[in-house]
DNA sequence: CTCAGTGCAAAAGCTTTGCATAATA
DNA sequence: TATTATGCAAAGCTTTTGCACTGAG
């Protein structure tokens, strides 16, 4: 049972806990739309859709929000075919591994590496991705070698 | 034993086998800039470095042609962390797989995940990487679910 | 000789910034 | 009330495009 006030009241939430900045009505509505957003929008799309509920808002101020949105950790940036950035909320988590092939050590790391991958890579396209491992040297077993 | 003159005509060699296309001077001294450089270079470094030994080369010149190659195969284009796009030779075949978790198929693909992953993974940056092998599900195995 | 390629300048994106005004804490 | 954030407009960058000229084939 999702009503507005609840969802204005989570975004506050949100945005209250990630720093010592202040909670505007832009940054809420910006929030919300990538929230609802199927990930990966550019700023004019975001600039578009908020707008349509607060017609005063301005392309700058989604700029710079999306700016502090990414500082705060709240996005990702993501880079693909196109020139211009795309932004999307982060996933609770996507992580895979690297894995060592001297040692053996696995090093757990974090990337949205599902999306570049059915992005840039055809044969990804149509494959549901799990996990990835990826396999080298570390530093250590570098230097031994 | 590599002569300035062995290289230009290696280059030519590059560019004729490429396509229908002409062989110009300008098209011959970006590809020479490209496979000198460190990898990675975006337009206008491409461009500064050519002026060097060309001086009247224009920038759209840089900019077409680097399309140019990107459409013959003969570079590409990768999305870091700027805005703007970088260029780099292909290299001979950095190439990983797909493991579908259903039945075992392994596709092959290729894609500069090592630098991207470098880039983008503070864990990987200083991992020297071998390959990877990204877990999942192909499209078969997902419609008998 | 022909037509693809080039240089130049202008335009077209996308993104950032300066400054006065508005709104949060 | 004291700053921080916003809106607007202008500027900054990177990239693309129109057009007349040049040069490869």
């Amino acid at each position: 049972m999702i009503n507005q006030a609840n969802l204005q009241e989570n975004n506050h939430k949100m945005l209250k806990v990630t720093g010592e900045t202040r909670v505007t009505n832009q940054r809420v509505l910006i929030l919300e739309v990538l929230r609802h957003g199927q990930g990966h929008m550019d700023a004019d799309e975001v600039y578009r859709q908020a707008r349509e509920k607060y017609p005063r808002l301005s392309l700058s101020t989604v700029y710079r929000t999306l700016r502090l949105f990414k500082k705060q950790g709240l996005i990702e940036e993501l880079h693909f075919d196109e020139a211009h950035h795309h932004y999307e909320l982060k996933p609770p988590s996507e992580h895979h591994h690297l894995v060592c092939l001297g040692c053996g050590k696995v090093i757990e790391f974090h990337s949205p590496l599902a999306r570049y991958l059915k992005r840039n890579v055809a044969e990804a396209k149509d494959f549901e991705i799990v996990n990835a491992e990826v396999r080298g040297y570390c530093s250590n077993c570098r230097q031994e070698r």
